[in-house]
DNA sequence: TTGGCTGTTATATAAATTGTAGCACACCCA
DNA sequence: TGGGTGTGCTACAATTTATATAACAGCCAA
């Protein structure tokens, strides 16, 4: 998969990292059971540090997307906890709305967007 | 209105003042024209540093929700720059539902939260 | 068995961020 | 004039971020 890390950016490198990992499973680029690069080859593929990679790696491991064997690698496997994840995503969405809402984005156009984001994710082939 | 701040919480004490300022925005809590504790005085009622108090005013500044007069203080004043909220609604959109794909909650469910957020807001009578 | 790969852990360093603290300034108004 | 306003500055401690070495145990193929 592609990775693209913009270093002048204010985020963080292992959240660069980490968030498009994420949206590499959601668009499935990435599948269950897939393995991931080691953490130094991805680390001197991208050119960065191999504990960068590896806290990505824990990050994801973490918010359960990832299992982590000693001799695999980190290896996609999603732990569904749907009520923690309704939860995030809740307060996430109410800081996200409350912004949008200030700027003059309406439900409507909320409601649109959601919709070509998902229609991005069919492109691939997917989870549904 | 009313300002909780969660000291436990892994989220600077800034940004969780100047998100709650933006909910309050979106919820009519503060209108255009309102003016804002001053730093001292929000610094003194909350029990945090003035100058912590102050980071989160420019934050607000910066990101266009309200405007500073050395007299008046800070003052609710939405700058809509659309194209620039819509691509920045866009990007974080596109990481919060990836994660809320892979762990399966559905298009129809992120509608589903889409509607009762922003029923919330219609409840404080508002902008629409 | 050896060599090379894996994640993991530890220590160290430098830079940036976060929050607190105190002080001073210019401004405005009652 | 006195007291309030935002702002600027310096300073400090704690934490986070990213890098850099180094070492360890586990595994597997040559």
């Amino acid at each position: 998969m592609y990775i693209e890390i913009d270093f002048n950016s204010d985020e963080a490198l292992y959240l660069q990292l980490s968030n498009q990992i994420i949206m590499g499973i959601a668009t499935s680029q990435y599948q269950e059971g897939d393995a991931l690069p080691s953490v130094r080859q991805l680390a001197d593929t991208i050119g960065i540090n191999m504990h960068t990679v590896n806290k990505a790696y824990t990050v994801l491991r973490q918010e359960g997307f990832v299992k982590v064997d000693r001799r695999k690698g980190a290896v996609i496997a999603i732990d569904i906890d749907k009520i923690k994840a309704v939860e995030e995503l809740k307060k996430e969405m109410g800081v996200l709305l409350a912004k949008s809402r200030c700027k003059n984005i309406s439900r409507e156009e909320v409601h649109a967007l959601i919709d070509e984001i998902y229609e991005n994710y069919e492109e691939y082939g997917g989870r549904e």
